[in-house]
This record gives structure tokens, sequence and C-alpha cells, in this order.
DNA sequence: AAAAAAC
């Protein structure tokens, strides 16, 4: 009875309209329907229910608990038809419903033929990428996925995905999870790093068996996984990236982001959620409405965890993390991701982890090698016909006549609108994507960028951290930002995965501030810096600058952790600094990391 | 100082 993924796909659209109105997930919505292919392109890994894999391990035994069909057997998501995590009734029609979610990657496959096919990842680019880790007992690093016991399902969705191997980061990271411990992972965005938080979650989910009875009649969700991340568009994109990796594994995934209907996120809740992926703003609500409970949670993730702990956001996370029922770190699992983290920030964060893990994942030197960086010195009111300029020489040299993706970064809402406007006016397609508009014309714009009808996307730094756009060419920072933590994040969005991109920053002497930073930052990674740039970073130094400088300066392109610092004194050091976990061929060579920097400051991992 | 994040 093996009926084909067509068949099934074609099964979870007709029983989810069949039964009440099908939900769309927030990432899907208007869209036409035919965006949605029913026909996957992995012809050859049709996964229809009734042919799931059998056991976790590839063994024979059709009954072992780890079993991808298992999962809804355990009790805690199907007690006896009416589970607690299953309303709507059992595992089977659970399945049924589920949306295929590499269904839209076909308009991608085109373009994903040429390189590490859809992982995107240019390997190559990250052959002498120097790993830090410190902490106890270090688990070893990876050379494959196989060598992990991830489970077959996970497996399935693994080579769906496309991924071929790991990335510098999963190697490291997910046998640090998978081992239990908790991670404090300094990893560029563009190399894995939701699919290294997100493998030891589902994988961990699918081995523990749980048992825990919801109340009748209660309508409070229980997540065992919460992943948190500062801007709904990212929560948006990990959600997407999480639902691939947990297709077909009972494991359910759910998005959770304030600007969205309520109504649907809740009903999508009652269904079953396993994993909650939301921006904290949104869980708080969820919270005081007893929607959700926390007491289940055994995994906890902060993407973009610096962004999470810095005076904007720390209140809502603590509140969340030290004043709900969720488990108190020693009994939950804590992973703290981001590409940035700053030394006060990496203390902060250490109230939420129990003797963690802390890992590096960059280059010294070279570590954004395969980002052009430009500085040209523009005054404010020369901004304009300068964009401009750039723009037009693109234009010109841009493929099939259209113009490559471009990303211009401003420093205000009010200067994002305006400067949309201006762009239009004279006949380049713009949009603009800030937090004063409405989620609908947030996620029309990201995928109006994305698709190119619109390939200038003007944004605020709503637009800097994390999101994965594909074939970004250019970052123009159009206002330079004062943080340059902000900076790296920003001209991250192009030149990831491998590719090579170029950033264009307008600097003028309204960004004194961040002349140090950014020359040390190009120095680095050997770009040529102007030498009115250098002047600027000298005198800035006399003129009381520094105030970006976080406390004596950055150390770039490789982790420090902070637990290394002398003046750190918990419970003893030297135990912390255990090496490099088995990491073979690369040094831990502290020194090598911020040696020039004074030691202090920021820490990156170029993205 | 701005941006983000709930209604």
């Amino acid at each position: 009875m093996r009926s084909s993924w067509a068949d099934s796909v074609a099964n979870a659209e007709s029983s989810a309209s069949a039964s009440r109105s099908s939900y769309v997930p927030p990432h899907l919505r208007n869209r036409p329907p035919s965006s949605d292919p029913p026909v996957p392109s992995h012809s050859s890994a049709p996964i229809a229910p009734a042919a799931r894999p059998s056991g976790y391990s590839g063994g024979t035994s059709g009954g072992s608990r780890w079993s991808a069909g298992s999962v809804r057997d355990t009790g805690r998501f199907n007690s006896g038809g009416g589970g607690w995590n299953s309303r709507t009734g059992g595992w089977n029609r659970g399945r049924e419903r589920e949306v295929n979610p590499f269904a839209n990657d076909d308009d991608k496959n085109e373009a994903a033929l040429n390189d590490q096919e859809n992982s995107g990842i240019n390997f190559d680019a990250y052959e002498d990428i120097p790993i830090e880790t410190s902490g106890d007992n270090v688990p070893a690093p990876v050379n494959t996925f196989a060598e992990i016991d991830l489970g077959d399902a996970l497996n399935q969705n693994i080579r769906r995905c496309k991924y071929v191997k790991p990335t510098p980061v999963q190697r490291h990271a997910i046998p640090i999870s998978v081992a239990g411990r908790d991670l404090m992972a300094c990893a560029q965005t563009g190399s894995g790093k939701t699919a290294a938080f997100c493998f030891p979650i589902i994988s961990g989910i699918m081995k523990g068996g749980h048992f825990v009875q919801k109340p009748p009649g209660s309508r409070t969700s229980f997540p065992l996984a919460l992943i948190l991340s500062p801007t709904r568009e990212l929560s948006v994109q990990i959600h997407e990236e999480a639902r691939k990796f947990a297709f077909q594994t009972g494991v359910r995934v759910v998005v959770a982001y304030g600007g969205a209907p309520i109504n649907l996120q809740l009903r999508e809740m009652e269904r079953g959620v396993d994993i909650l992926v939301a921006t904290p703003g949104r869980l708080v609500d969820l919270l005081e409405r007893a929607r959700v409970s926390l007491q289940m949670i055994r995994y906890l993730a902060l993407d973009e965890a610096d962004r999470m702990l810095d005076m904007g956001f720390e209140p809502q996370i603590r509140k969340i993390v030290e004043q709900t029922d969720m488990p108190q770190r020693g009994m939950r699992q804590t992973m703290l991701f981001s590409a940035t983290f700053p030394r006060e920030i990496q203390r902060l964060a250490s109230d939420f982890l129990s003797n963690y893990i802390f890992l590096a994942v960059g280059r010294v030197g070279s570590s954004t090698d395969l980002i052009v960086q430009r500085v040209e010195y523009v005054s404010d009111s020369d901004k304009r016909s300068h964009l401009m300029d750039l723009l037009h020489a693109q234009r010109a040299n841009g493929a099939h006549g259209k113009q490559a993706l471009t990303l211009v970064f401003v420093e205000t809402k009010r200067g994002a609108d305006s400067l949309e406007h201006w762009l239009c006016l004279n006949s380049f397609p713009a949009t603009t994507i800030h937090g004063d508009r409405t989620q609908q014309e947030r996620e029309m714009a990201l995928r109006s960028f994305k698709s190119g009808a619109t390939p200038i996307l003007v944004a605020t730094d709503v637009a800097a951290r994390g999101l994965d756009i594909p074939h970004v060419a250019h970052v123009i920072n159009f206002d330079l930002p004062n943080d340059i933590d902000d900076y790296v994040h920003r001209i991250g969005r192009t030149g990831r995965a491998g590719k090579t991109g170029l950033a264009t920053a307008f600097f003028n002497e309204n960004n004194s501030s961040l002349a140090r930073p950014l020359l040390e930052l190009m120095q680095e990674a050997n770009q040529e810096v102007p030498d009115w740039l250098s002047r600027f970073a000298v005198r800035s130094l006399h003129g009381g600058g520094g105030r970006n400088r976080r406390s004596g300066g950055g150390a770039r392109f490789g982790g420090r952790d902070f637990r290394r610092d002398g003046s750190h004194n918990r419970g003893g050091g030297s135990d912390y600094y255990t090496g490099a976990g088995g990491g073979a061929g690369y040094g831990t060579a502290p020194a090598a990391y911020g040696g020039n920097y004074g030691g202090a400051g920021v820490v990156s991992a170029w993205d």
C-alpha cells in the first residue's frame, strides 16, 4: 500500500480543506495557491505516511520507540486518540495534514543545481576556518551527518534539503547539543546555524518519550522546545527551516509573532506544538493568556542571542526565562547562537546557562574576504545622487538586463520611506521594510525583493540580522550604524553561503566614532582601506571617542570566551579551558583571536 | 539616538 508523494500531498490538501478553513502559515499567506506546486522534485524519496522509516536507527525493529511514527504513539501526543497535543485527531490524520514544506523549493532548484545543491554552501570557502571551543569535556566534532545518530526521519530530511556534509558550525555544535550540553555559539548565520540547533532539538524530542497529560478542557499548550528570535521575519524563516527538518517526524513546529492574527496562531498551537518559534512580545502575550506554558521546555534556543540580551530585549527575555514556569537552567538545555557576542552580553547570557561550552567558528584575518568592502566618503547631501550613480552602474553591469538585488540600509524608518519614495520617483523599482509598516507590508516587501520584482530594498536594522536572502549582490550602508556589530550583521546579508558579495558604505563626519572599529574590521578582512579613513580613525581617538569600543576594542572574526578573561573568576577558572575538543587541524590559539585588540570587547564570527 | 518587540 505504497502511495506516491504526490498522492499524500494531495490527500493532505484535500483533508486540510475538508475540515475547517485550511490553515495557511503566515509565511505562505498572500501567495497564489499555484505557487505551491504539489509535486516535489525529489522524486527519488517519496515518503508516504505508510512508507515511513520503521526504525530510528535503521534497524528492522519496527516497534522502536525512536521511530518517527511511534513518536505519536508515546501517549504524550496521542493518548487514546485524544492526546493533548493532537486535539484534532490521531497522528495519522495530523500526518496527512502536514503540508509539504519542500514544495516551494521547486522554484529554487534551477539555481541550486550548480552549487552545493539547496544548501548553497560553498564548502571550499570554509576550508580553513579556525575553531575555538572552551568548557568542560567538549565533545569531539564530527565530519559527517552519519556519525551523529539523528534518526532516520531526520536524516531523510537532511537528504531532502540536499545537505551533503555538515558545515563547520554544525560539525561542532551538533555533537555538543546532542550530548545534552549548554552552548554559546558564535557563528555565521548563512553557514547553517539554524540547522545546528534544530537537528539536536528535533532528534532529542523524537528520542525522549514524554507522557505528560494535558488537563482535559485546557487550552494551554506545552511546547518542549522554544526558539526565540528578535524579528518577526527571522522567526518566520526559522519556522520554515525547522518545518523542513521536522517533516514527517511527528514533531510539530509552530510559529507565533506579533502583527499577525493571533487566532490562527492559537489554532495551530491547539493542534499541538512541540517546537515553538516566537518573537518575545507575542510569547509574553500568550503566556499572560495562559495559552502557553513553558513547564515542559527541555530546549531553549536564542537566535541572535546578543541582540536578545541587549537593553531593548533583556527584560522580556529575563521574564520569559526566569519568571515563568520554565525549568531552571541545568534542568533544560540552553543554546545561544549569534555572530557577534560582546563580552558584557556573554556575562549576561551566562545567567541562562549551566556549565556551558563556548564555541566560536571564525576565520582569522581573512574572514570576510568573500565580501568586498568599500568605504566612500559621501556627505549627507550627496548621498542620494551617489546612490543613484551606484545603482546605474550596477544596472549596466547586471546580468540579463536585470537589476542585481541591492539592500540599502538607512538609519530611520522615516528615512527608509523617504528614500524609497525618491527611488521610485527616479524609476528604480524599490520597496522598504521597517517597523512602522504593517506586518503584511513587511512580508510583502521581503517577498517582492527576494523574487526580484523590486530588486532594491530599503531597510532599517529590522533586516540587519539573520535573514537569509539568496542572491543579494550588494549591501549599501546609505547610513552607517553607530555600532560595528550592526555593520557586521548588515554586510553579512551578502556574501553568504560561500558566495561573494559587495558592501559599500557611505561615510562622513557623522560616522567618526565608527572609523576605528571599521578600520580594524576592514584591515583584518584584508580590505583596502582609504587613507582618509585612517585619518578619521586617528582623529577619533583624540576626540574623546571610544564609545563604540565597548570596553576596549573588538576582537573580531573569531571567538573568545569571556570566561577566559582574568577578571572573571568563576569556580576556579582553568577548568573551563580544556581546549579544542579534538578538533584535529584546528588550533585553539586563543592569542590569534583578537590578540591585537586588547582581548576585550566584541566577539564575532563574521556574520 | 534608533530600531525592534503585543494588543
